[in-house]
DNA sequence: AATCGTGACAACCGCCGTGGG
DNA sequence: TCCCACGGCGGTTGTCACGAT
């Protein structure tokens, strides 16, 4: 017999969060802060898993979050941190504060994956994929081949692709390419690594707000900053899906948090 | 204008580690 | 020591937007 589900899921809503949901989510956390996920739907009325409440938090609400495309810098970093870590995508994303390792997960599935591909390097070891794999690889996107459709098809214009305005578009394949290789030499890499393998929290860019949220002993009050509030504001307002949100950033100024 | 293919990313699923009883 | 509940994590799927045909 398995485990018991997180919880019961029967009457429960799946699929997309609203509006209303969000806003009740997160007022809900404001003003209570996370204590236990489980009771955390039924406290605040929403028809969600705990789970579900933690991951929509966590990947979309909280407000130490950076939004919008990841820089070519925080692109470089990740694929070095990918070669020493592998796919421990929470590690990852430590390293990125206001990043979350579902989207630095999807970015690396999406984009640098097949990047690499494209350059002729194995994305799961980082070493330079055979002479052999690479013409392979060449010949699978030839209309002619008679090959199964490869799960990437590195043509140009897969780079340039819509998304290339905005960044230089092939351009910025070819930086990735004549840097990749002194990536993994990279001294604040290394330097990275040593602190890692010296302790494993010598390196903490992250928020604080996190861990503060996390840590039921910390006052309320203590866990949201004015800057948070503010630095999450400037990023709700560079988004145009989060134009809803600005009603609820008054919100927080009704709340204190200001 | 309709359909199809693809990319991006949000969300879910199930396993694992951990701490408390 | 064992069991259980919980949070966390990584893999996978679902959904939507957009461009191509």
């Amino acid at each position: 017999m398995g485990r018991q589900p997180c919880c019961d899921k029967v009457g429960l809503k799946r699929g997309p969060w609203t509006i209303e949901e969000d806003r009740k989510l997160m007022n809900f956390i404001l003003e209570n802060g996370i204590q236990c996920w489980r009771t955390i739907p039924k406290l605040a009325g929403l028809l969600r898993c705990g789970k579900s409440c933690r991951l929509r938090w966590i990947n979309y609400l909280r407000p130490d979050l950076k939004r919008g495309m990841l820089s070519e810098t925080e692109e470089n970093q990740i694929i070095q941190l990918h070669a020493h870590f592998g796919n421990r995508w929470a590690k990852i994303a430590s390293h990125f504060p206001g990043r979350t390792d579902n989207e630095i997960k999807n970015h690396w599935n999406t984009r640098i994956k097949k990047r690499l591909k494209l350059l002729g390097v194995d994305p799961v070891t980082h070493s330079p994929i055979e002479p052999k794999e690479k013409s392979e690889m060449i010949t699978e996107t030839t209309p002619d081949s008679t090959s199964p459709v490869p799960e990437t098809r590195p043509e140009t214009s897969d780079i340039t692709d819509k998304k290339s305005e905005m960044n230089a578009g092939s351009d910025e394949t070819m930086n990735l390419s004549s840097n990749y290789e002194g990536l993994l030499e990279n001294l604040d890499v290394l330097l990275w690594m040593n602190q890692e393998a010296n302790t494993s929290t010598s390196y903490s860019p992250s928020f604080s707000l996190e861990e503060s949220l996390s840590n039921p002993l910390m006052g309320e009050s203590s866990y949201i900053q004015e800057d948070t509030i503010q630095q999450w504001g400037q990023s709700v307002d560079s988004m145009l899906s989060w134009d809803d949100f600005n009603q609820l950033q008054e919100e927080l100024y009704y709340f204190g948090y200001r």
